[in-house]
DNA sequence: AATTTATGTCTCATTTTTGAGAAATTAATC
DNA sequence: GATTAATTTCTCAAAAATGAGACATAAATT
């Protein structure tokens, strides 16, 4: 199996995403493996918690860059992006707590803010397109309609996982309240 | 300082809902208190975990069964209950939480689950009259309807803390938001 | 000012978490 | 079936987090 060191990844960004100081056993145990074949792939806490970071970082980039390359129409690309990002899962609710927490030091030096930062500028680009055709509320602010954004994602990879209902159902439930919710 | 316990709760509460398994170390700092003061006031971790879930419940249950009772109108009540839940900031976020983890076994024999279980019922209860009315959308569930409104206090607490937009205006994109996504 | 009360400092024992060595076991490859 | 590679089990030492005693300090109360 080559693909343990992905597995106990996955299963690490599961689990930091829920509680970031949970003990390593924890990660070892919803990866099905022992704490001493973790130890065995990472050198230390510190490691795999970079190579997290790396992972949805590597994910989240790709899948929401793709979004926006998928149309011209602005309205397209939003939607896309917001199916992308669930599509993503705890990966897009982790990356976005990461780059918005209260102690990040954010640096364009820092390559990953950098992509962030070109990700962010692409986003507001839709929106003020959407806006200046009036399809968007002019009412709200880029950054409330970007919060409103992670949170309906987070929303949905919650009821998801926690799941009664259908994830197609609750894709269409996210965009549903998400465009009704910035006034399209 | 008769309210030190008060503010060590309030300090755990924020520090807690951001990193459960943080170490009592932050939980001080955050509170401008030593670890040592900490110990004292508190047995044990776990003695303030239950602290912080009761104080996080009285405020929580008190706040909504408050907006719930300030009108018979429907729409009326869901705005108030909004209100009161950012009002509530991290305390409910978390309080939403912890009835809502995938390890969290709910029983009504359970005191919090059984005040959490009513509230539930009420809250849904104006969910039901408004879609009867015609006024939400019939088509989405009242469950994702109580996920969005935690998701949407959620994102507006961390806009808060995080900080650029004042807390008013936040609230007003809020119910805007909220509204619109469940079809007002 | 004297006294009580709360907090800080410094220390130490205990527990939990972390990281790794060595041998046994299992799975994969030839 | 023998050989190699990966994983588990058991063990143990180092580090981090936890909880508390003893005394010094600061604060509130009288």
């Amino acid at each position: 199996m080559k693909e343990t060191r992905q597995i106990i990844i996955e299963a690490a960004i599961l689990v930091f995403n829920e509680d970031f100081s949970a003990p390593l056993e924890k990660v070892a145990d919803k990866a099905n493996i022992t704490r001493r074949t973790l130890h065995r792939y990472f050198k230390d806490r510190n490691e795999l918690v970079t190579l997290c970071e790396a992972d949805m970082q590597r994910c989240c980039n790709k899948a929401m860059n793709m979004a926006l390359n998928s149309s011209e129409e602005p309205l397209e690309q939003l939607k896309n992006m917001l199916f992308a990002a669930i599509d993503c899962g705890a990966k897009y609710s982790f990356f976005h707590k990461v780059h918005n927490r209260t102690d990040h030091s954010h640096s364009r030096q820092n390559d990953n803010c950098a992509e962030y930062d070109d990700l962010y500028t692409r986003y507001r680009n839709v929106i003020l397109r959407l806006q200046d055709n009036g399809e968007v509320s002019r009412s709200l602010t880029t950054e409330w309609i970007y919060t409103l954004f992670a949170a309906v994602v987070t929303a949905t990879v919650n009821a998801e996982s926690h799941g009664a209902v259908a994830k197609n159902s609750l894709k269409q439930f996210a965009w549903f309240s998400f465009s009704k919710g910035i006034g399209i």
